[in-house]
DNA sequence: GTGACCATGTGAACGGGCGCACTAGCGTCT
DNA sequence: AGACGCTAGTGCGCCCGTTCACATGGTCAC
């Protein structure tokens, strides 16, 4: 592995969260060392695979021996950016936006919503679990202002794109996705999206196309 | 493509939904005819990519023209198992839960909720939205009972794996694991996961190693 | 009816990720 | 001290998915 600029997967950064919560359970039974085989069994993937996950971040094993779980830990914590807080704003302040903020959750591991923002005139100046609604309106003003790295949309799907380029104008270098739509954001901002109805549809097809015999 | 039987991939069947809602947005723009160019810029996918997925429905379009909009949603529909309700059971009467019986749209969409499960009793006899909460010691009984299908499982990770298991052991094809947690499902059950947490992390990751420079 | 045009459908090249299977190296027991 | 056992790290072949580019076959104008 070169010493530094290393290129880590997209999928080896999606797995990366899931060895974090694998190794916290870890700590929390006191357990030490932990080789790749059992850390594969706890995420659901093959050894090897782990194997090479983990060598992306480096030689933090031990051969014969295994993984120091602590160190891995922290190691894996610093990779993925948690050794500090990322200020997050929400979009939309109606069912789905309110339920995210008052997920406490959220600002306990280390994504603290700093500033909500609404369409709605209405609900700008409410608090939501502490957090004061903004004018979406005033995002690229404000959220610049703020900091914000994290944006989650949580609009309706009509307004998505409009806040999604409101957010990258402020400066936003993340955008999370829970409006049931395709956005499309510069090259250099990352997307993620959530999307329940997707989901619920391709277990449908599944489901549809399921073998009738055991 | 072979009459019957085809093999769609997974990363197609994850792509349907989304050009089947994108045609839905044609429709109500009463556009009768799509070419793949157009639909790709839609779904924020390659031109190549849609005519590749859509070959494995069938040939639905015609050359030099493009697609039947209406015509393409109901071979889609269909073929996502669309054109009939799927009944779904969610586990977990908490925030989260509660949160997804109360939101309309999945019902509205084909995904009636027809059953709770709660572990705590003293949730038990209640109603989430006109939906009755029951024990989990029952979902194996009940969920076979009803017909279930699909299963979703908003309940603390602990118990995720437990629930994963009574509902497979009920019948369920399907599992939906909003739970921060790995579960694992026999072969010829679905699994699909939604991770609020896993999703921050990776962006994390993404805006910790972002390029200084623009 | 014929030719120009246009978009689909697909063969083939390409690339990334996965997993096997081997090698390297550490700890332990005799 | 030496041999053995165990597990990390990795080279290599394979497979799935993506993309390009072309041939296929319709439509429309004249």
């Amino acid at each position: 592995m070169s010493d530094r600029a290393r290129h880590i997967p997209e999928a080896t950064v999606a797995r990366l969260p899931v060895y974090l919560r694998s190794l916290a359970e870890l700590v929390d039974d006191k357990i030490a060392t932990v080789s790749s085989e059992r850390l594969a069994e706890m995420a659901g993937v093959n050894a090897a695979k782990v194997r090479k996950d983990l060598s992306y971040l480096g030689s933090y094993g031990t051969r014969g021996v295994g993984y120091d779980v602590e160190y891995l830990l922290f190691q894996m914590s610093r990779e993925l950016g948690l050794t500090h807080d990322w200020p997050v704003a929400i979009v939309g302040a109606g069912n789905l936006g309110s339920a995210l903020a008052n997920y406490g959750g959220f600002t306990q591991r280390g994504f603290p919503v700093v500033a909500m923002f609404d369409a709605d005139r209405a609900k700008v100046g409410r608090r939501v679990h502490g957090v004061l609604v903004h004018h979406t309106d005033d995002i690229v003003e404000l959220a610049a202002e703020l900091g914000i790295g994290i944006g989650v949309i949580a609009t309706p799907a009509s307004a998505a794109q409009d806040v999604a380029d409101k957010l990258v104008a402020a400066g936003v270098g993340s955008v999370l996705n829970f409006a049931p739509t395709v956005i499309t954001v510069p090259e250099g901002v990352s997307l993620r999206k959530v999307d329940l109805a997707l989901e619920l549809q391709i277990l449908s097809f599944y489901q549809e196309h399921r073998e009738p015999a055991g």
